[in-house]
DNA sequence: ACCCGGCGTCCCGCTGACCGGTACGGTGAT
DNA sequence: ATCACCGTACCGGTCAGCGGGACGCCGGGT
């Protein structure tokens, strides 16, 4: 259940329909296209995006509304999300020096990935990915490891719900899927090779949790086609998720 | 105007008014403590925060609440910060792996710099700061050379109000702070020694709007007073908010 | 055993905050 | 001029939200 729809029948829902008709792709949304985008009423949307800008969740611009500093204050004390990626930080950081290339962080939300952090240089490989942006499990390297280390259940749920194809080279034959999370959940670690994009290629390695079966978020490296060989960086990437694992059994930031 | 305490006679105004009494270091609140924090009603604070949970703003745990990854996901969309970022993570990247010390990107918002980024390796210096968290504009560097390229008015507010000491070395008298800004405007750069926390120094350059004279953003770097000397690295931070001014100005993300 | 304080949950009748159809003024394209 | 589309403002009906209060649960002090 990737959204539910949220209650419109109350001013809350509404409140949070406005702000999520923002993607990462619009950063500023007119009145008219707020309306065109929730199937609120003009009036609706007029009285309570004018809450939300007294309320700092939204600032008022003369192009139209957009997301406040406010509200990214607000999600930088999201609890899952900010521990991990304080923990995480170096690491990445030492993943990113010995390679150069770019470096993803992420958990898995539903059927998507969300990533929590991505660091890449002047160079770097131009991928879809962005921070806070979300990616369909099945066609990344993180996507895969993470599902691989999950409750079989929702491996499932997610191996026979429709895979959408991004590329030419995205896997949406299940059974083919299947075996790679297998041969994943064996190694400790995923690869992608243009399956997301084009041109570009990912090793991911899981951060576990405490028992070790599950996992709480992936690390991965993504780079191009042309210099970038995801075999060659598979020790690397598995250390970082390692280490990371260690630090992270130490502190508590899991539950349902 | 650093907190309108925001409607309290609006659901809007209760929902914010709970959000934001999370802090980055209370991650997970009980409805008791919610009440005390807001002053709302208990049985307000309950349904209100259950609104919140299905809208996922709000995850529910066995002890208490806290911000959902959703929220995180809301944030990391806000517009200035999320633009501000992505064009800046290659010249933070840098200037981490030329020094090793801890970086930071930060812009200024009422009498506080906000931290939209925080780089730092294993050894890195523990500094209070973290992205989404404030600090006061006076006792940083970051703040200092943010304050000295602002409009005169916002300085002058600032300095006519009680400065908060946060360490020994903290500058409270007004006219010592006003000379130091004068400084930074005519070198670009600015400087704190152990004026945020003990053992600590900074230095901190200006990433400016198109016209030169208001700052935007800002840069710093950060280490322990034994091996980092902040003169050193003036040259260093200068070019990379340079590099970064330059690249900002070729795009859209300002306005009022 | 007992009580007591603090917790989370639930109930329920009153009321004013929210709703949204409707109308108005401005602006740019045709 | 005309039109289409935008943002803004009004306003009366009604129902969602309100919060005082009661309840059951737990743990710790006596």
């Amino acid at each position: 259940m990737p959204h539910e729809p949220a209650d419109l029948d109350t001013v809350l829902g509404k409140a949070v329909t406005i702000l999520r008709a923002f993607t990462v792709d619009d950063q500023v949304l007119s009145l008219a296209e707020l309306v065109r985008r929730t199937g609120l009423p003009k009036a609706t949307v007029h009285r309570v995006a004018g809450d939300l800008v007294t309320n700092r969740l939204l600032d008022r611009t003369n192009l139209g509304y957009r997301l406040s500093g406010g509200l990214f204050e607000l999600g930088m004390r999201a609890s899952v999300e900010r521990s991990l990626l304080e923990l995480a930080m170096p690491f990445l950081q030492d993943l990113y020096e010995r390679t150069h290339e770019t470096v993803h962080l992420g958990v898995r939300e539903g059927h998507d990935v969300v990533y929590v952090a991505k660091i890449g240089g002047h160079r770097q490989a131009k991928s879809p990915s962005r921070p806070g942006g979300r990616m369909p499990v099945h066609c990344t390297a993180i996507g895969k490891v993470l599902l691989a280390f999950s409750d079989p259940e929702v491996q499932q749920e997610v191996l026979s719900s429709p895979l959408e194809r991004r590329t030419p080279h995205t896997i949406v034959a299940p059974g083919l899927l299947e075996r790679q999370l297998a041969a994943a959940l064996e190694h400790g670690v995923a690869f992608e090779r243009e399956e997301s994009a084009a041109g570009l290629q990912c090793v991911a390695a899981p951060v576990l949790a405490e028992g070790g079966d599950r996992a709480l978020a992936a690390i991965s490296i993504t780079g191009p086609v042309g210099r970038f060989r995801p075999e060659a960086h598979v020790t690397l990437v598995r250390a970082a998720a390692q280490g990371l694992t260690s630090l992270a059994s130490r502190r508590r930031s899991l539950s349902s």
